[in-house]
DNA sequence: CTGAAAGCGCTTACAG
DNA sequence: CTGAAAGCGCTTACAG
């Protein structure tokens, strides 16, 4: 900056603020600063300019490392945040809700963010933690719909009772990673739809968002359990059950019914294809960013209107059992 | 930092003094600093912190905007990266090759990190660029293996070869996006090979890495077309090929064949279960955090040891042409 | 082993 | 409209 000046035959102080606002300097400077700035190719220092004014127009989005990336939640929050003039950085943390705590407790007052939004569960925070805002998506979510509400409740809710509309009375589980909230939720609904409409679950298998662990739970059913319907955790879970059936010489839907989540591309695609639910995570992710930019500007946190309900689609992998 | 100081009863010379090595001041006043770090709780402003060591410990992994996430290389590139000593930023940038590069050149003067990996192609930089060090990833890759070979040359032709040797002599290539160098890459040694080994391409449709355009290029050719095998530009877009032929009443592969790429974890478990390509994404990652981080250091760039070539894994979606 | 001082590159009142 | 000065929170020679 002090080179620009120097070309441009005036006090950094001038250039700097040329750069905050062109018209904040008379016609006559402008032209010489432009000149400077466009000979030298001057790019500010970001990092200084933080440190001074105590802004970064960065926003941090934590989620667990691992192969489980929520690429079209990500994308839509991205978006979101640049048109409100922020960029966003991607911060993954391996290990648990604990790990990511702690790295959101550092990075909260680090200044080098104006705000943190957090995609996959973390602990709630200390009270004392200060800092900059920390906005959670998981479990907002959890509370979303109707109050008090759990996340996806309603669906698997449906699901089930679609399934026993078509006739099914022994179902199983493939649950996803029980560290994630989501997948809790799934589980404890799943059971307490099961008893309430007093049908049979022969358990809740899986634990791993993996298409592997779908086929090894299905593969792992004692011959004669009497299962004619799978709720799985999402779409690449509910293809290695799909595939698992057809290697016991199971045909899926006429022996039996396999339900995704997720709607992901290749899953209208497979064949069958499968039922599954339509997410909004686009709208998650921009929900999650407004609800952080407000938290930033010190608003009230806006209403998610823009959020479509997650919708159940019916495809080939479901039927009624057989008779 | 002042607080702590004062709390502590030392300069905060003393602290910044402790907090780079404990043992650079003497036990007495290690057990007082240490105290006082946890009772307030203390977290460096780490803004200051590279304004004043002009480093961040930071590197920003630059891609394309857009549903195509290269997850798995992106989990392998951060853990490299965090045993480092590093953590990393994902930029993902809307817009195409020079907006890229644009993001870039800032970036690289912005002070806020120590080093760029692009992994979505870039323009090349200009020489006058200046800045933190700049490592590409796509175009590194085309220079892989044998020197002047373009990535992905050696699988395609093989791809291509191989199903020559089942007897298949009509080919449809159904391309990935033009603006990734691999697609382009695959594209053109696709019909190389066609011209070398006296076959027959019916043409190259598609151009989105996405099911649905799979699926429009497989019904959108002509009855009669004699097409028996598809290259396609990955998994994704193979899943959507075999739906394609599926819903013309051509069986897979009793008709037609389809080869993937990818070796995604679902195509194992689909019916029929994809002949693809395996790609060591996690040895892409690595490699090019270890390059940046050679760059970095002023080291010559390291020889990618760890990197597994890419193998062809033959499953049910491929077979010899019908007779 | 410890403290006072300088300085990283910016922005922003404050004078002029 | 413009410049000199202060200061953001750290680290690091330099004295002591």
């Amino acid at each position: 900056m002090h080179e620009v000046a120097r070309l441009a035959g005036v006090s950094h102080t001038t250039v700097s603020r040329y750069l905050q606002d062109h018209d904040s300097v008379k016609p006559k400077t402008r032209v010489k600063v432009e000149f400077a700035v466009k000979t030298l190719d001057y790019r500010p220092n970001l990092v200084a300019r933080s440190m001074r004014t105590r802004r970064t127009n960065r926003l941090a989005i934590v989620l667990a490392a691992g192969s489980h990336f929520p690429g079209r939640q990500l994308a839509a929050a991205s978006g979101t945040a640049h048109q409100a003039g922020y960029q966003v950085d991607v911060v993954s943390v391996e290990g648990g809700p604990r790990a990511r705590s702690a790295r959101i407790d550092d990075l909260a007052r680090s200044g080098q963010v104006d705000g943190i939004l957090a995609i996959s569960s973390i602990i709630s925070r200390s009270k004392s933690a200060g800092g900059v805002p920390v906005v959670e998506s998981e479990n907002y979510d959890e509370k979303l719909h109707v109050l008090g509400e759990l996340a996806g409740a309603a669906e698997v809710r449906e699901i089930v009772e679609y399934l026993a509309g078509l006739g099914h009375e022994t179902f199983l589980h493939v649950a996803g990673d029980q560290t994630f909230a989501s997948a809790r939720n799934r589980k404890s609904v799943y059971l307490a739809t099961i008893e309430r409409l007093g049908l049979r679950s022969v358990g809740v298998l899986g634990g791993e968002w993996s298409a592997q662990c779908g086929f090894d739970a299905i593969t792992s059913l004692p011959e004669g359990c009497g299962v004619t319907a799978v709720v799985a955790a999402n779409d690449v879970v509910a293809t290695g059950v799909v595939r698992g059936a057809l290697s016991r010489g199971w045909r899926v839907p006429d022996d039996l019914s396999v339900f995704g989540w997720d709607d992901e591309e290749i899953a209208r695609f497979t064949t069958p294809s499968l039922s599954t639910v339509a997410v909004d995570r686009e709208g998650q992710g921009r929900d999650g960013i407004h609800r952080l930019l407000a938290a930033i500007n010190g608003e009230p946190a806006p209403q998610p209107v823009t959020r479509k309900v997650n919708q159940l689609i019916f495809r080939e992998s479901t039927a009624p059992p057989p008779s």
